[in-house]
DNA sequence: AAAAATTTATACCATTTGGTATATTTGTTT
DNA sequence: AAACAAATATACCAAATGGTATAAATTTTT
């Protein structure tokens, strides 16, 4: 059963990932929390402990989205290397994607949460790692089966990969052209094609 | 004959750009900066009209830091094509270069400026262009000069190279790993030996 | 439907915010 | 050194900050 305020909790996380995601942390105010979601201090303190609580949630929010996209986008292929170009296909789309969610979360709290708070940043290079694991992962499958070459780097390759995309990402939001990530793509599948491949 | 006023303009901008470029516009206070400073707001307000020239007028600095700093290790060399790899190389020792200005004004001032201070993030835009447009100019004189390749695409590959090194410095800072920016580095290196040279 | 428990709104708190008017100090000219 | 100008410090402002105590409203349980 669904209690009455794990509704609102929802409900207001919702309302609020984008702004916390747009304006940074300590930018985002409580009255800009309740003017976006038409509640009362009362309600988001009595669903949330304070406001870091409630921006650590939404950033979790947000990111699931992406997450949660990627591995819907995964779904269409089986083979681990189809899966790393569906990865890179993805983010083709990703500056209109994530402009929806107010930005892409992981550049956006990664930058703003550094020096400012620590449960957040935290959070952030939590989920850095877990994606870069599951490139990682991905390869060395393609290694198992033969699709990729043995010498490859696993982690080393996500690394290259992760970061080559989140500079497009960086680039293509400050510079208002999604075309950097079309750039980043391309020469990401050639360096699969190329280097990764057998 | 320099003023009273200009020695501590200066003064404040070198005691407050640092803060600026870690914490952001908006996160940053006035009783920050007083106590940076050791001076009281009618000091700063005197020399300022307000926060937001304060602002712009340090990540000015910040940028100028970083922009002398490479100007003078690509002095090194004459050669357009060997300048490309002193740039590249510039960004080797650039997690502990630009540690010491409170993180990269550039990736800083992008992603916390947007959505929160026009003014501010124009200023980041066009420096971009400007290094995105220097990079280009010594690509074109690389092809004049017959040391690189008359096909290759100056502009786009200007983008490459920044793009591609931007996502490196969000990595390295984000996860407190300088390590990224080794491995773009080598990246562009390969690209610079592979695709631009004769 | 009454009672109990939960959730939300209201009213408030001390503190801090960016900014200003004015007084005081410091530097410059005569 | 006196007079003037420029720069800095002090004292203040209204508005906004994150957070809380409590009252009112709404769910949930009985």
């Amino acid at each position: 059963m669904i209690s009455k305020s794990e509704k609102t909790a929802k409900y207001i996380i919702e309302k609020v990932a984008p702004l916390f995601n747009q304006k940074g942390y300590a930018a985002t105010s409580m009255s800009d929390l309740t003017t976006a979601t038409g509640l009362t201090k009362g309600a988001i303190y009595g669903n949330f402990q304070n406001k870091e609580e409630l921006a650590i949630k939404s950033f979790n929010f947000s990111v699931n989205q992406v997450l949660k996209s990627i591995s819907t986008h995964q779904n269409k292929n089986k083979s681990s290397l189809q899966k790393l170009y569906l990865i890179t296909d993805f983010y083709k789309n990703y500056y209109n994607f994530s402009k929806k969610l107010g930005g892409c979360p992981i550049l956006n709290n990664g930058v703003d949460a550094k020096n400012q708070n620590t449960n957040l940043h935290n959070e952030v290079v939590l989920i850095i790692n877990k994606t870069q694991t599951n490139i990682a992962k991905l390869i060395e499958q393609g290694i198992k089966n033969g699709v990729i070459k043995r010498t490859v780097n696993s982690k080393k390759f996500a690394k290259r990969l992760y970061s080559h995309i989140q500079g497009a990402v960086f680039m293509a939001f400050t510079m208002n052209e999604a075309n950097y990530l079309d750039i980043a793509v391309e020469d990401m599948n050639l360096i699969i094609k190329n280097e990764l491949e057998n």
